[in-house]
DNA sequence: AATGAATGAGGTTTCATTCAT
DNA sequence: AATGAATGAAACCTCATTCAT
């Protein structure tokens, strides 16, 4: 039968709408709610039918690791930025941390999201980690040769302040202000002046 | 007769070493299966009834609470210790957030606790968390007078690397050396050479 | 073509079916079980799971209070029924008081429901109170007017006298008519020779 | 050995008085929080360890019984008081039959418990119900033959208006007068002028 | 005889996921 | 492709009853 034809199919595009307000909706509700969030809370947010949210993310943990993902690739995407910045090695990579964590300062409840993401899920992230890493090697090695940063400074290292920043926004009480806790950390960042670690 | 001293009257010693086995066996299937774990497990990892085990601890909430409150206190414990003890301020300092550390080691799997607990929860904690603030700052001021940490530095401060040594620790890979982090953060905390916080 | 009224799409009429299925096994098992009955029971005998037993009664609570609703509508029904049919009052009134107690009779269990049913629940069931007590008024007056019963006769003596029914036919022995009963309440009821009551 | 003298045995009457005492309270909770009421409620209210309610009565039910059981044999005892008593006999069973429903009237709550209460559990009330049910036909055989009642009255209707004012004492808005009823139920089983019953 | 901590079967309810429409 | 009613395993928790002290 040649009614194929007649049937206007809706297009891709408006699929594509409902995983963006999908998306949108989960970081919302999983902020608010924790990692108890149920699926129908974020179906609901989105305007959407959960089969509809089941076509797009076949599980829950999907739509949770692509959250993380999504993260971790703006993350990434900023610190690309820096590096095509031209400017003082040690501001250009001060700056970039602090837009980062401006980026995580926004849905603080995503913290909660990575603390509670172990061993299996992450694998799947693994892709999405080394870019972070590198991007962030790339930054490190750059303000490291202009001495604005320890000389023994890893992607790693980063890492860690950055999840003690994001667990500090997590708890944050009101009228807390993780700027200061920034500036430390940007401090443990930089060339120390007598260094307690032993290695290079 | 020397009998008295022979039997140790079980009377409610029995409850109390049950609730000892409670916490214990708490502690390490929370670790492994995370806050999703469940109080039947807890319950028989125990060797107990789960009636027992909602006698002492009258929700699930309320034991993972009891929880985090036996790992505060522990904390403020050795903080406290520390106080006691005679030495330069600075290396006594570094000792005790060390010492910390490496509590926080035994289990990583109370991070995700620590990060999964809101609000509502942490408000029974209140207490224990001003205790853990209250060590701290006086650590913190004699190391301060003896020149050895950063002049701003805050309790506020301490936990924030601490959360970031906890989050490295536990999604730490294997081979992975946390002690490498223990170090910046000491460093961190130490008196900065070129301090970027606006505040004294 | 025709084809518009084959289908009758079963859209929503599936959840109604469902939902019709449920509460007559919640009859069903609730007079055999009592109060105690199990929502796993009921839904089982409906043919349906348990989560859908909940999808439409959010509570067990809330299922007992429909079922109660239902008997206080049908009740209603009954009144409302007699009230437009002619012929005199006395005995429309007996009549209608008949099939009440003949409708009550198909399910005597129902009576536990209604005696557990206390204060808070029953302020769900207000509306359908008032409706009962209105309808029974109105019956009580037109019959009042033909002298057909006492002159002091209001809803609240008619819903005692219903409630002893039940109870007598809740612990009917086998073989034990309650019409007898029945007869000697509407006596009760009927235009007293010296009547003991004070007021009019 | 002749230890056994040495130890002054608690008294029998110890025993008798937690016996009271748990049956009042049993009563008292079993008012409140009708047939749910815990047995740790009720053991607490009476001030004794669980394990002593289970030593007076082996199971929950056989308490509920004594409850009921007693209840029956109080208002055996009142009918019995009032065949004792001199007096025109239509106003000794006006009277008595009051007598009754004051009594009953003291706690309501009891009406749910006897409507809960189903076939296994009356069998072994079986000598109460008969003692109740032969005083009451004493009383109104007496009364019968004064023509204080309807010639063809039986224990039996007693049972079922006393039940009918039991529920509407248990479902009773504040500022209700029960005595309404009670006169209404009293008329219902004076001598009727235009019975409506077949038999005799 | 009294106590109350322990027990654990079983109750109600939730929620990730499926599937008929 | 979308919908949301249906599903049911499994979660948390209760409470009648037992039993060591």
């Amino acid at each position: 039968m040649s009614e194929t034809v007649d049937i206007p199919r809706p297009l891709r595009a408006d699929a594509r709408r409902n995983r963006e307000r999908i998306i949108r909706s989960a970081r919302k509700v999983f902020a608010r709610d924790g990692v108890e969030a149920q699926m129908d809370d974020v179906a609901r947010d989105a305007g959407v039918g959960v089969g509809t949210l089941y076509r797009h993310f076949p599980t829950k943990e999907a739509l949770l690791v692509e959250l993380v993902r999504e993260k971790l690739t703006a993350f990434t995407a900023i610190l690309r930025g820096a590096l095509t910045r031209d400017g003082e090695p040690g501001a250009v990579f001060r700056e970039a941390i602090s837009q980062a964590a401006m980026a995580a300062s926004c849905d603080a409840g995503m913290q909660e999201l990575m603390a509670g993401l172990d061993g299996e899920p992450w694998a799947e992230l693994a892709d999405e980690q080394r870019e972070l890493d590198a991007a962030t090697e790339e930054l490190i090695d750059r303000a490291r040769l202009a001495g604005a940063v320890r000389a023994d400074l890893t992607s790693s290292d980063v890492g860690m302040l950055m999840c003690g920043l994001g667990a500090a926004m997590h708890h944050a009480k009101p009228g807390f202000d993780w700027r200061r806790h920034l500036e430390l950390a940007l401090d443990a960042m930089g060339p120390a002046a007598g260094a307690t670690r032993a290695d290079a």
